[in-house]
DNA sequence: AATGAATGAGCTTTCATTCAT
DNA sequence: CATGAATGAAAGCTCATTCAT
């Protein structure tokens, strides 16, 4: 039970996270669709419904905007792929699961995955988020050298195994959002088993 | 044999197309680092050592530069892949070709790739360049049909199978430009090889 | 009464509506001296005291600020030649408030003055600019009409008419402006009975 | 008789002749349509039909070139006016010259009218213009002085008369560069007749 | 002497950020 | 806290002037 006063303040910093999320997800679907340099911060505020100055009591700056979202993001993304991923399956069933959560993730987040491909690796991205994309791409360097030590994966460095896994599913959502591609089972199956003869020992 | 009024013109004409050039290259870079809205003109004219007004004499606008720009490349891009192509040899040797050609154009041009990524799809390219993407579409859509109807392919949506192939190859030239990756015969071969299993009929 | 927060926005408003006013001041004067072209924004911002960008929070344009600089003063040039004006007087008084008026109200705004004749018809004026510009002149013409019908006026042509007294009233400015004429009852009254002269039936 | 080598001379005097005379019809077009500051050089070359340098020949800068213009379109204006003038005619006659004399000029020299107006008083005339301008009115005082003095012009300050003469003049060039009026005898007589009845005395 | 490509200062305009309310 | 008007630095672009040819 809290006092009147404690639920003011729950109500007050309850008020303040939404306003907080409204912003970031303003701030994803513009930069996503028009890239950092070509989104205006006031356009932000607008599609956020706040005050232009109100983004910087949660933001240092445009920058850290940015950089918000983009850890935001990441983290979603790594929690719908990896959250209580089944390692003890065997990796057939494995792959499968990778796959399939990949496409469901962005069939429903469209703009994180578009929004984290557009700002890849750019000069703005701080060490943090630097970091967090490392820390993502170690989880799957890890689960991809467990698939080549049970030899069930082929022997190529893990690398290679990662681009052409990476690169079919980044190829896959472009055709996808470009409208050229369909991205429900009867699309997926087959890529999902022809990109599997593709790494399988 | 010119008069010397004829060599002056020459020298001009030359001199013009070099400056035209190195706009061109400096713009390239630039907007394949820093992204079209994040790159000032005058600092496209900077690294091309011109005046901040020159570009313009060149260019109508930054808009028509970035076009002019993809253009290019594009054109470069689609002669290096297609230019006396052996659609005559067995679908596996047309494979290999295209993909060593696409590695080797990657490997010589990597600004060329980055950028055509980077800009792809965006909202200030203009129909010339719209159309000669599309034209470099059909191009391959028309290659690898002829591969499904020969039973060289899987039978599977056109769209799907260059979502696969492109998809493998971005990912792996992004896993050479972040470092992660060498772009050699002794990786190369081996992806090629993969790749051609996943999509071998 | 009102709240503070009433208060405030009151506040806010009017002072917007100085700022704005400031600007409109500032423009006519500059633009009245030096022309469209002969004046930079920055230079109106620093005349009217207010940062560069604020003149676009109330203006879209460099060209929209010369429009509304014409419009406002077209319109208190209007009002103050047209209010309340003695229709129903004989035409030799109605000729005498008007001349009078003129000379008023260019004796207290003669920048208002030199700036719509520098910006008469030019091609930066937008269609409200020009529909003011004609309804003042449909007011004058139906005024000169009626003269004429009363046979009270000279029967030559309204646009003949309007030529001579608005040219002989622009003279007269125009030899004040340059210091060669005073304004005042002593030379404007033998001018106003000559001009009568050479118009009266 | 001439050795070729002054004919070559003479040929090259003329030609540079004719080259300063389309440069000063170009901008004298210009100037008068879109104003001092709103003429690129570049535009004047191109409608003078000379390179951009060339005009740098010949004149010092834009200014001098805007200033040339004035002091050649006054004197051929003033020559229009004055040359031969019939100063032993009665006044009534004189008058009546003059006024057409005008009339005629502006008809053959509309842009030499409109320029004069335009430019007329401007921060970048230079001594010399101004002082051609001074010469122009000094004449013109002259002879409306000599018409006071022999008591065929009322006897109201000189200012005051030539405010209203080139006042109406004014007016009626206006009315008909609009094309509200007409320039010709139907129109220009009455005009005279009662401008003169305005001013006698 | 004539040219026009090249220049960079200065134009109009935008926008990340601040701060009085 | 939240706001949005105000700011001025810096953007894209123009043009008076220069100078190699």
């Amino acid at each position: 039970m809290s006092t009147p006063r404690t639920q003011s303040r729950d109500h007050e910093r309850e008020a303040s996270a939404e306003k907080r999320a409204a912003i970031l997800a303003a701030a994803l679907e513009l930069f996503a669709e028009r890239g950092f340099h070509g989104t205006a911060v006031p356009l932000v505020a607008e599609k956020a419904k706040v005050g232009a100055g109100t983004i910087y009591r949660y933001f240092d700056s445009k920058e850290a905007l940015v950089n918000a979202v983009y850890q935001n993001e990441k983290r979603q993304m790594l929690d719908a792929l990896l959250a209580e991923f089944p390692f003890d399956k065997p990796h057939r069933e494995q792959f499968r699961v990778f796959f399939l959560r990949m496409a469901a993730y962005a069939k429903k987040q469209p703009l994180s995955v578009r929004f984290m491909e557009l700002h890849h690796h750019q000069a703005y991205l701080d060490d943090a988020s630097r970091h967090l994309e490392e820390h993502g791409n170690t989880m799957i360097e890890a689960a991809i050298h467990s698939g080549i030590q049970a030899e069930a994966l082929k022997d190529l460095p893990v690398q290679t195994l990662i681009a052409v896994v990476w690169g079919v599913f980044l190829g896959v959502l472009r055709g996808w959002s470009e409208g050229r591609l369909e991205l429900n089972d009867k699309t997926l199956i087959p890529i999902e088993q022809c990109l599997w003869e593709a790494i399988r020992r």
